[in-house]
DNA sequence: CTAATCTGAGACATCGATGTCGCAAACGAG
DNA sequence: CTCGTTTGCGACATCGATGTCTCAGATTAG
Protein backbone atom coordinates (compact mmCIF):
# COMPACT_ATOMS: atom_id res chain seq x y z
CA UNK A 1 0.00 0.00 0.00
CA UNK A 2 3.04 2.62 0.53
CA UNK A 3 4.24 4.65 -2.58
CA UNK A 4 7.35 3.17 -4.36
CA UNK A 5 8.98 6.66 -3.77
CA UNK A 6 7.95 7.99 -0.27
CA UNK A 7 7.39 11.85 0.37
CA UNK A 8 10.77 12.18 1.79
CA UNK A 9 12.68 10.45 -1.13
CA UNK A 10 10.44 13.13 -3.56
CA UNK A 11 11.44 16.16 -0.63
CA UNK A 12 14.97 14.91 -0.75
CA UNK A 13 15.45 14.66 -5.13
CA UNK A 14 13.62 18.01 -5.00
CA UNK A 15 15.68 19.39 -2.94
CA UNK A 16 19.03 18.30 -4.36
CA UNK A 17 17.21 19.18 -8.30
CA UNK A 18 16.47 22.68 -6.40
CA UNK A 19 20.18 23.24 -5.44
CA UNK A 20 21.13 23.02 -8.93
CA UNK A 21 18.54 24.52 -10.57
CA UNK A 22 16.79 27.24 -8.70
CA UNK A 23 13.97 28.09 -11.18
CA UNK A 24 12.89 24.58 -11.97
CA UNK A 25 9.04 23.82 -12.87
CA UNK A 26 6.86 21.11 -10.76
CA UNK A 27 6.94 19.34 -14.41
CA UNK A 28 10.94 18.88 -13.86
CA UNK A 29 10.93 18.23 -9.99
CA UNK A 30 8.93 14.87 -10.89
CA UNK A 31 11.60 14.15 -13.78
CA UNK A 32 14.30 14.37 -10.98
CA UNK A 33 12.30 12.72 -8.45
CA UNK A 34 11.87 9.72 -11.04
CA UNK A 35 7.86 9.82 -10.64
CA UNK A 36 5.33 11.51 -13.05
CA UNK A 37 3.80 15.14 -12.80
CA UNK A 38 0.56 13.51 -11.41
CA UNK A 39 1.85 11.44 -8.61
CA UNK A 40 3.69 14.60 -7.54
CA UNK A 41 0.55 16.24 -7.48
CA UNK A 42 -0.62 13.48 -5.46
CA UNK A 43 2.18 13.73 -2.42
CA UNK A 44 1.96 17.38 -2.64
CA UNK A 45 -1.17 19.46 -4.08
CA UNK A 46 0.28 22.71 -4.65
CA UNK A 47 4.05 23.72 -5.46
CA UNK A 48 3.85 25.58 -2.26
CA UNK A 49 3.17 22.70 -0.64
CA UNK A 50 6.16 21.47 -2.13
CA UNK A 51 8.09 24.59 -0.91
CA UNK A 52 6.47 24.51 2.52
CA UNK A 53 7.81 20.88 2.91
CA UNK A 54 10.78 21.88 1.80
CA UNK A 55 11.63 24.76 3.98
CA UNK A 56 10.37 22.87 7.17
CA UNK A 57 12.69 20.10 6.34
CA UNK A 58 15.10 22.93 6.53
CA UNK A 59 13.57 24.58 9.54
CA UNK A 60 13.29 21.37 11.30
CA UNK A 61 17.10 20.26 10.86
CA UNK A 62 18.43 24.08 12.44
CA UNK A 63 16.77 23.56 15.26
CA UNK A 64 17.94 20.15 15.88
CA UNK A 65 21.44 21.29 15.20
CA UNK A 66 20.28 23.76 17.38
CA UNK A 67 19.27 21.29 19.93
CA UNK A 68 22.17 18.93 19.49
CA UNK A 69 24.74 21.45 20.25
CA UNK A 70 22.79 22.25 23.52
CA UNK A 71 22.49 25.77 22.92
CA UNK A 72 19.98 26.93 25.64
CA UNK A 73 21.29 25.26 28.69
CA UNK A 74 25.41 26.30 27.76
CA UNK A 75 23.70 29.66 27.22
CA UNK A 76 22.03 29.13 31.23
CA UNK A 77 25.37 28.15 32.24
CA UNK A 78 27.73 30.56 31.61
CA UNK A 79 30.48 28.87 31.39
CA UNK A 80 32.82 29.89 28.75
CA UNK A 81 33.68 26.23 28.14
CA UNK A 82 30.58 24.75 27.66
CA UNK A 83 29.69 27.74 25.64
CA UNK A 84 32.82 27.49 23.29
CA UNK A 85 32.16 23.46 22.71
CA UNK A 86 28.60 24.18 21.91
CA UNK A 87 28.99 27.10 19.47
CA UNK A 88 31.72 24.54 17.54
CA UNK A 89 29.43 21.62 17.70
CA UNK A 90 26.70 23.85 16.07
CA UNK A 91 28.76 25.38 13.74
CA UNK A 92 30.12 21.84 12.46
CA UNK A 93 26.36 20.47 12.55
CA UNK A 94 25.06 23.90 10.42
CA UNK A 95 28.34 22.92 7.69
CA UNK A 96 26.23 19.85 7.25
CA UNK A 97 22.82 21.55 7.04
CA UNK A 98 24.30 23.81 4.88
CA UNK A 99 25.37 21.57 2.29
CA UNK A 100 21.92 19.54 2.03
CA UNK A 101 19.91 22.66 2.41
CA UNK A 102 21.26 24.92 0.19
CA UNK A 103 18.49 25.85 -1.74
CA UNK A 104 16.20 26.97 1.57
CA UNK A 105 18.84 29.14 2.46
CA UNK A 106 18.09 32.35 -0.11
CA UNK A 107 15.05 30.69 -1.51
CA UNK A 108 12.58 33.96 -1.64
CA UNK A 109 9.93 32.04 -1.96
CA UNK A 110 10.41 29.41 0.32
CA UNK A 111 11.55 32.77 2.73
CA UNK A 112 8.42 34.69 2.75
CA UNK A 113 6.32 31.73 3.93
CA UNK A 114 4.49 33.48 7.08
CA UNK A 115 4.66 30.52 9.18
CA UNK A 116 8.36 29.67 8.19
CA UNK A 117 9.05 33.10 8.47
CA UNK A 118 7.88 33.03 12.53
CA UNK A 119 9.64 29.77 12.51
CA UNK A 120 13.07 31.21 11.87
CA UNK A 121 12.65 34.20 13.46
CA UNK A 122 12.39 31.95 16.70
CA UNK A 123 15.08 30.22 15.76
CA UNK A 124 17.21 33.52 14.94
CA UNK A 125 16.27 34.73 18.37
CA UNK A 126 17.22 31.51 20.04
CA UNK A 127 20.83 31.35 18.46
CA UNK A 128 21.03 35.63 19.35
CA UNK A 129 20.86 34.71 22.78
CA UNK A 130 23.22 32.02 22.67
CA UNK A 131 26.05 34.31 21.16
CA UNK A 132 25.21 37.56 23.62
CA UNK A 133 25.50 34.50 26.00
CA UNK A 134 28.82 33.50 24.02
CA UNK A 135 30.21 37.34 24.19
CA UNK A 136 29.04 37.64 28.17
CA UNK A 137 31.46 34.68 28.46
CA UNK A 138 34.59 36.35 26.70
CA UNK A 139 34.00 33.39 23.65
CA UNK A 140 33.31 35.98 21.17
CA UNK A 141 34.10 39.64 21.21
CA UNK A 142 31.53 41.64 22.89
CA UNK A 143 31.97 44.86 20.78
CA UNK A 144 29.90 43.31 17.78
CA UNK A 145 26.40 44.10 17.80
CA UNK A 146 24.28 40.66 18.32
CA UNK A 147 23.09 40.73 15.25
CA UNK A 148 25.78 41.36 13.10
CA UNK A 149 26.95 38.15 14.83
CA UNK A 150 24.25 36.45 13.87
CA UNK A 151 23.97 37.64 10.16
CA UNK A 152 27.21 36.33 10.06
CA UNK A 153 26.70 33.27 10.69
CA UNK A 154 24.55 33.37 7.71
CA UNK A 155 26.32 34.50 5.63
CA UNK A 156 29.11 31.71 6.06
CA UNK A 157 26.43 29.85 5.96
CA UNK A 158 26.40 30.85 2.19
CA UNK A 159 29.98 31.03 2.00
CA UNK A 160 30.00 26.82 3.31
CA UNK A 161 27.19 26.52 0.47
CA UNK A 162 29.16 27.86 -2.64
CA UNK A 163 32.00 26.19 -1.59
CA UNK A 164 30.44 22.87 -1.35
CA UNK A 165 27.94 23.28 -4.54
CA UNK A 166 31.32 24.67 -6.58
CA UNK A 167 33.96 21.97 -5.41
CA UNK A 168 36.09 24.46 -3.98
CA UNK A 169 36.79 22.46 -1.12
CA UNK A 170 36.80 19.19 0.38
CA UNK A 171 34.11 18.72 2.24
CA UNK A 172 35.68 17.39 5.39
CA UNK A 173 38.13 19.88 5.21
CA UNK A 174 34.93 23.06 5.62
CA UNK A 175 33.85 22.46 9.12
CA UNK A 176 37.72 23.69 10.17
CA UNK A 177 38.29 26.44 7.59
CA UNK A 178 34.38 27.69 8.91
CA UNK A 179 35.28 27.41 12.12
CA UNK A 180 38.72 29.38 12.03
CA UNK A 181 37.43 31.90 10.01
CA UNK A 182 34.78 32.59 11.93
CA UNK A 183 36.41 32.73 15.24
CA UNK A 184 40.17 33.89 13.76
CA UNK A 185 39.08 35.92 10.79
CA UNK A 186 40.99 35.57 7.45
CA UNK A 187 43.83 38.27 8.50
CA UNK A 188 47.34 36.68 9.80
CA UNK A 189 47.66 34.88 12.89
CA UNK A 190 49.98 36.27 15.26
CA UNK A 191 52.73 33.46 14.79
CA UNK A 192 52.23 33.67 11.51
CA UNK A 193 53.69 36.84 9.79
CA UNK A 194 53.59 35.69 5.84
CA UNK A 195 56.55 33.20 6.04
CA UNK A 196 59.25 36.17 6.78
CA UNK A 197 61.70 34.53 9.45
CA UNK B 1 13.69 64.96 -26.12
CA UNK B 2 14.32 62.96 -22.64
CA UNK B 3 12.21 61.28 -20.88
CA UNK B 4 10.64 62.24 -17.86
CA UNK B 5 11.93 58.97 -15.98
CA UNK B 6 15.40 58.16 -17.34
CA UNK B 7 16.28 54.68 -17.65
CA UNK B 8 18.69 54.61 -15.46
CA UNK B 9 16.14 56.13 -12.74
CA UNK B 10 14.17 53.15 -13.52
CA UNK B 11 16.48 50.95 -13.02
CA UNK B 12 17.05 52.11 -9.51
CA UNK B 13 13.51 51.81 -9.00
CA UNK B 14 12.97 48.38 -10.19
CA UNK B 15 16.42 47.53 -7.74
CA UNK B 16 15.31 48.85 -4.54
CA UNK B 17 11.64 47.42 -5.27
CA UNK B 18 13.03 43.90 -6.15
CA UNK B 19 15.43 44.49 -3.17
CA UNK B 20 12.29 44.30 -0.96
CA UNK B 21 10.24 42.17 -3.00
CA UNK B 22 12.67 39.65 -5.37
CA UNK B 23 9.49 38.19 -7.39
CA UNK B 24 7.91 41.46 -8.17
CA UNK B 25 6.31 41.40 -11.63
CA UNK B 26 7.03 43.89 -14.21
CA UNK B 27 3.60 45.64 -13.22
CA UNK B 28 4.60 46.05 -9.85
CA UNK B 29 8.00 47.40 -10.91
CA UNK B 30 6.30 50.33 -13.22
CA UNK B 31 4.23 51.38 -10.48
CA UNK B 32 7.28 51.06 -8.32
CA UNK B 33 9.27 53.84 -10.94
CA UNK B 34 5.98 55.74 -11.27
CA UNK B 35 5.54 54.64 -14.90
CA UNK B 36 2.77 52.66 -16.72
CA UNK B 37 3.77 49.02 -17.51
CA UNK B 38 3.66 50.16 -21.50
CA UNK B 39 6.36 52.81 -20.82
CA UNK B 40 8.12 50.69 -18.89
CA UNK B 41 8.14 48.13 -21.71
CA UNK B 42 9.29 51.01 -23.87
CA UNK B 43 12.83 50.93 -21.86
CA UNK B 44 13.25 47.47 -21.39
CA UNK B 45 11.31 44.92 -24.14
CA UNK B 46 11.88 42.19 -22.24
CA UNK B 47 11.53 41.47 -18.44
CA UNK B 48 15.17 39.64 -18.68
CA UNK B 49 16.23 43.02 -20.27
CA UNK B 50 15.73 45.16 -17.25
CA UNK B 51 17.75 42.04 -15.61
CA UNK B 52 20.45 41.75 -17.62
CA UNK B 53 20.72 45.92 -16.97
CA UNK B 54 20.55 45.40 -13.41
CA UNK B 55 23.13 42.90 -13.60
CA UNK B 56 25.43 45.10 -15.66
CA UNK B 57 24.89 47.66 -13.33
CA UNK B 58 25.90 45.51 -10.20
CA UNK B 59 28.05 44.09 -11.77
CA UNK B 60 30.04 47.53 -13.16
CA UNK B 61 29.68 48.41 -10.25
CA UNK B 62 31.78 45.56 -8.39
CA UNK B 63 34.05 46.04 -11.26
CA UNK B 64 34.59 49.55 -10.25
CA UNK B 65 35.53 49.02 -6.70
CA UNK B 66 38.18 46.88 -7.74
CA UNK B 67 39.69 49.29 -9.65
CA UNK B 68 38.84 51.75 -7.25
CA UNK B 69 41.32 50.00 -4.85
CA UNK B 70 43.99 49.53 -7.35
CA UNK B 71 44.14 45.72 -6.98
CA UNK B 72 45.65 44.61 -9.75
CA UNK B 73 48.68 47.01 -8.94
CA UNK B 74 48.29 45.73 -5.84
CA UNK B 75 48.85 42.53 -6.40
CA UNK B 76 51.77 42.96 -8.81
CA UNK B 77 53.75 44.79 -6.55
CA UNK B 78 53.62 42.56 -3.57
CA UNK B 79 53.76 45.29 -1.18
CA UNK B 80 52.39 44.00 2.40
CA UNK B 81 50.99 47.67 2.93
CA UNK B 82 49.95 48.69 0.04
CA UNK B 83 47.95 45.34 -0.50
CA UNK B 84 46.32 45.62 2.79
CA UNK B 85 45.59 49.06 2.13
CA UNK B 86 43.64 47.96 -1.19
CA UNK B 87 42.08 45.10 0.48
CA UNK B 88 40.53 47.78 3.06
CA UNK B 89 39.48 50.04 0.42
CA UNK B 90 37.51 47.43 -1.73
CA UNK B 91 35.88 45.86 1.06
CA UNK B 92 34.69 48.95 1.99
CA UNK B 93 33.21 50.16 -1.57
CA UNK B 94 31.86 46.53 -0.84
CA UNK B 95 29.76 47.43 1.51
CA UNK B 96 28.28 50.21 -0.61
CA UNK B 97 27.60 47.81 -3.10
CA UNK B 98 26.20 45.35 -1.79
CA UNK B 99 23.68 47.65 -0.07
CA UNK B 100 22.93 49.32 -3.46
CA UNK B 101 23.04 45.67 -5.70
CA UNK B 102 22.00 43.27 -2.65
CA UNK B 103 18.93 42.02 -4.84
CA UNK B 104 21.15 40.56 -7.46
CA UNK B 105 23.79 39.62 -5.40
CA UNK B 106 21.26 36.14 -4.69
CA UNK B 107 18.99 36.77 -7.49
CA UNK B 108 19.03 33.01 -9.38
CA UNK B 109 18.05 34.78 -12.95
CA UNK B 110 20.49 37.03 -13.00
CA UNK B 111 22.98 35.50 -11.78
CA UNK B 112 21.85 32.59 -14.60
CA UNK B 113 22.44 35.03 -17.60
CA UNK B 114 25.66 33.48 -19.41
CA UNK B 115 26.90 36.72 -20.25
CA UNK B 116 26.33 37.89 -16.13
CA UNK B 117 28.34 34.58 -15.34
CA UNK B 118 31.25 35.34 -17.66
CA UNK B 119 31.79 38.90 -16.45
CA UNK B 120 31.02 37.34 -12.81
CA UNK B 121 33.73 35.00 -13.34
CA UNK B 122 36.31 37.04 -14.70
CA UNK B 123 35.69 39.48 -11.75
CA UNK B 124 35.97 36.64 -9.09
CA UNK B 125 39.21 35.32 -10.93
CA UNK B 126 40.57 38.74 -10.79
CA UNK B 127 39.91 38.74 -7.10
CA UNK B 128 41.15 35.34 -6.41
CA UNK B 129 44.16 36.64 -7.90
CA UNK B 130 44.59 39.79 -5.64
CA UNK B 131 43.35 37.30 -2.42
CA UNK B 132 46.48 35.55 -3.27
CA UNK B 133 48.59 37.80 -3.54
CA UNK B 134 47.60 38.85 -0.08
CA UNK B 135 48.64 35.79 1.29
CA UNK B 136 51.73 35.60 -0.21
CA UNK B 137 52.82 38.84 1.58
CA UNK B 138 51.34 37.93 4.73
CA UNK B 139 48.68 40.52 4.68
CA UNK B 140 45.63 36.96 4.92
CA UNK B 141 46.52 33.80 6.50
CA UNK B 142 48.09 31.56 4.09
CA UNK B 143 46.77 28.33 4.99
CA UNK B 144 42.84 29.04 3.43
CA UNK B 145 42.08 27.74 0.59
CA UNK B 146 42.02 31.11 -1.83
CA UNK B 147 38.62 30.25 -3.16
CA UNK B 148 37.39 29.69 0.33
CA UNK B 149 38.53 33.07 0.86
CA UNK B 150 36.84 34.24 -2.10
CA UNK B 151 33.64 32.33 -1.12
CA UNK B 152 34.15 33.83 2.71
CA UNK B 153 33.85 37.27 1.21
CA UNK B 154 30.69 37.08 -0.74
CA UNK B 155 29.13 35.34 2.17
CA UNK B 156 30.04 38.43 4.37
CA UNK B 157 28.43 40.49 1.68
CA UNK B 158 25.29 38.93 1.97
CA UNK B 159 25.49 39.68 5.75
CA UNK B 160 26.03 42.84 5.12
CA UNK B 161 22.89 43.33 2.66
CA UNK B 162 21.05 41.59 5.39
CA UNK B 163 22.39 43.61 8.06
CA UNK B 164 21.35 46.68 6.10
CA UNK B 165 17.80 45.94 5.04
CA UNK B 166 17.05 45.24 7.98
CA UNK B 167 18.32 47.68 10.15
CA UNK B 168 20.43 45.48 12.32
CA UNK B 169 23.59 48.01 12.48
CA UNK B 170 23.60 51.51 11.48
CA UNK B 171 25.02 51.96 7.96
CA UNK B 172 28.56 54.08 9.05
CA UNK B 173 29.73 51.35 11.17
CA UNK B 174 28.89 48.60 9.05
CA UNK B 175 32.55 49.16 7.35
CA UNK B 176 34.28 48.59 10.52
CA UNK B 177 32.23 45.37 11.59
CA UNK B 178 33.28 43.89 8.49
CA UNK B 179 37.03 44.58 8.25
CA UNK B 180 37.19 43.46 12.08
CA UNK B 181 35.11 40.08 11.44
CA UNK B 182 36.81 39.34 7.95
CA UNK B 183 40.46 40.21 9.26
CA UNK B 184 40.02 39.22 12.81
CA UNK B 185 36.99 36.87 13.07
CA UNK B 186 34.47 37.10 15.82
CA UNK B 187 36.62 35.36 18.68
CA UNK B 188 37.81 37.14 21.64
CA UNK B 189 40.63 39.20 20.66
CA UNK B 190 43.17 37.92 23.05
CA UNK B 191 46.10 40.58 22.42
CA UNK B 192 45.98 43.49 20.42
CA UNK B 193 49.59 44.49 19.03
CA UNK B 194 48.59 46.03 16.47
CA UNK B 195 49.51 44.97 13.05
CA UNK B 196 53.35 44.52 14.49
CA UNK B 197 54.50 41.71 12.94
C1' DC C 1 -5.48 -15.89 -9.30
C1' DT C 2 -8.08 -11.79 -7.94
C1' DA C 3 -9.08 -7.55 -6.31
C1' DA C 4 -7.58 -3.37 -4.44
C1' DT C 5 -4.37 0.13 -5.08
C1' DC C 6 -0.97 2.94 -7.17
C1' DT C 7 1.15 4.85 -11.15
C1' DG C 8 1.98 7.00 -15.76
C1' DA C 9 0.33 9.27 -19.65
C1' DG C 10 -2.30 12.50 -21.58
C1' DA C 11 -6.15 15.72 -22.11
C1' DC C 12 -8.20 19.71 -20.24
C1' DA C 13 -9.33 24.16 -18.14
C1' DT C 14 -7.39 27.93 -15.70
C1' DC C 15 -4.52 31.49 -14.32
C1' DG C 16 -1.08 35.06 -14.09
C1' DA C 17 2.47 37.28 -16.40
C1' DT C 18 4.30 38.85 -20.55
C1' DG C 19 4.63 41.43 -24.68
C1' DT C 20 2.18 44.20 -28.41
C1' DC C 21 -0.76 47.55 -30.23
C1' DG C 22 -3.69 51.69 -31.01
C1' DC C 23 -5.41 55.85 -29.52
C1' DA C 24 -6.35 59.86 -26.81
C1' DA C 25 -4.35 63.03 -23.66
C1' DA C 26 -0.46 65.43 -21.70
C1' DC C 27 3.70 67.55 -22.42
C1' DG C 28 7.47 70.44 -24.05
C1' DA C 29 10.34 72.75 -27.39
C1' DG C 30 9.97 76.17 -30.86
C1' DC D 1 -0.13 78.79 -29.57
C1' DT D 2 1.24 74.66 -32.37
C1' DC D 3 3.32 70.55 -33.65
C1' DG D 4 5.88 66.65 -32.68
C1' DT D 5 6.91 63.57 -29.02
C1' DT D 6 5.95 60.93 -25.05
C1' DT D 7 2.96 58.87 -21.84
C1' DG D 8 -0.96 56.35 -19.90
C1' DC D 9 -4.67 53.39 -20.52
C1' DG D 10 -7.01 49.61 -21.98
C1' DA D 11 -7.57 45.74 -25.12
C1' DC D 12 -5.61 41.85 -27.02
C1' DA D 13 -3.10 37.61 -28.03
C1' DT D 14 0.25 34.49 -26.28
C1' DC D 15 2.67 31.58 -23.38
C1' DG D 16 4.17 28.61 -19.71
C1' DA D 17 3.06 26.68 -15.46
C1' DT D 18 -0.32 24.91 -12.54
C1' DG D 19 -3.87 21.97 -10.95
C1' DT D 20 -7.61 18.51 -12.07
C1' DC D 21 -9.34 14.61 -14.16
C1' DT D 22 -9.81 10.09 -16.51
C1' DC D 23 -8.37 5.71 -17.85
C1' DA D 24 -5.49 1.93 -18.89
C1' DG D 25 -1.70 -0.68 -17.24
C1' DA D 26 1.34 -2.18 -13.50
C1' DT D 27 2.03 -3.62 -8.88
C1' DT D 28 1.07 -5.96 -4.73
C1' DA D 29 -1.44 -7.86 -0.84
C1' DG D 30 -4.34 -11.65 0.39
Amino acid sequence: MGSMRSTDEIIEAANRHLTADPIASMAQLAEAAGVSRATLHRHFATREDLLRALGEASARRWEESQDAADIDAAAASGDPDRLATALRAMLTAFVVDAGDFGFALTDHFVNHLPELVEWATRLEEREIAFYAACQDAGVLRADLPVRWVSNTVYGLMISVRESLRRGDVARRDVPDLLLGTFMTGAGPTENDNGGRP
